[in-house]
DNA sequence: TAAGGGTTGACAC
DNA sequence: GTGTCAACCCTTA
């Protein structure tokens, strides 16, 4: 099989974004490039070979790098595959996906979003979600005003949040 | 099947 | 205010 990639560099480090034919199938953060490197062995050692193409996240880059500006970005208009996930992963991830640029949400809002009561359940699945920024885990916090956990570490969610004039 | 998890709410101190 | 605990329910080993 062959995949799509590429990476943003930005003040915190670098996105690595891997494409498939449905669309966008990853979107993860390194702390610098050097990193990348055993990304792309596991992915060799599984008999899939990467492809760097730039020019195939041209509309991802542009977004990316008004986002990194501080402009607000709508990132709805991006082809998300997600289907690696559960069916549950893929409803707590699309109820993320619809949290404003700027806005804060509970994991019990969340919850109650998908009509669910399991909110450990909810931070279970936004920890696998694979779609960083895009899918704007970030933007869900304990309902006592505390961060709560993020997959990339709790660094660079207050960064995001700050890049999104949100006060905490 | 059991254990663990990015949580919450209730209760006691 | 802080600590503890049960309950929620999904995922993973």
């Amino acid at each position: 099989m062959t995949l799509l990639h590429t990476f943003i560099t930005f003040e915190k480090g670098c996105l690595f974004l891997i494409k498939n034919k449905k669309g966008l199938q990853k979107i993860t953060y390194v702390k610098n490039q050097n990193l990348l490197e055993p990304i792309l062995d596991q992915y060799k050692k599984s008999n899939i070979s990467l492809l760097p193409d730039a020019k195939a996240f041209k509309q991802e880059k542009e977004l990316f790098r008004h986002y990194f500006q501080g402009d607000p970005v709508d990132f709805s208009s991006l082809r998300l595959d997600f289907s690696e996930g559960t069916l549950f992963q893929k409803k707590v991830w699309r109820a993320t996906q619809e949290i404003p640029y700027g806005r804060l949400e509970t994991y019990k809002s969340l919850a109650h979003k998908i009509n669910h009561k399991g909110y450990r359940s909810v931070g279970g699945a936004l920890g696998k979600n694979p779609f960083l920024i895009a899918v704007p885990c970030h933007r869900v916090i304990r309902t006592n005003g505390d961060l709560g956990g993020f997959g990339a570490g709790l660094g660079l969610k207050k960064y995001l949040l700050r890049l999104e004039s949100i006060s905490l």
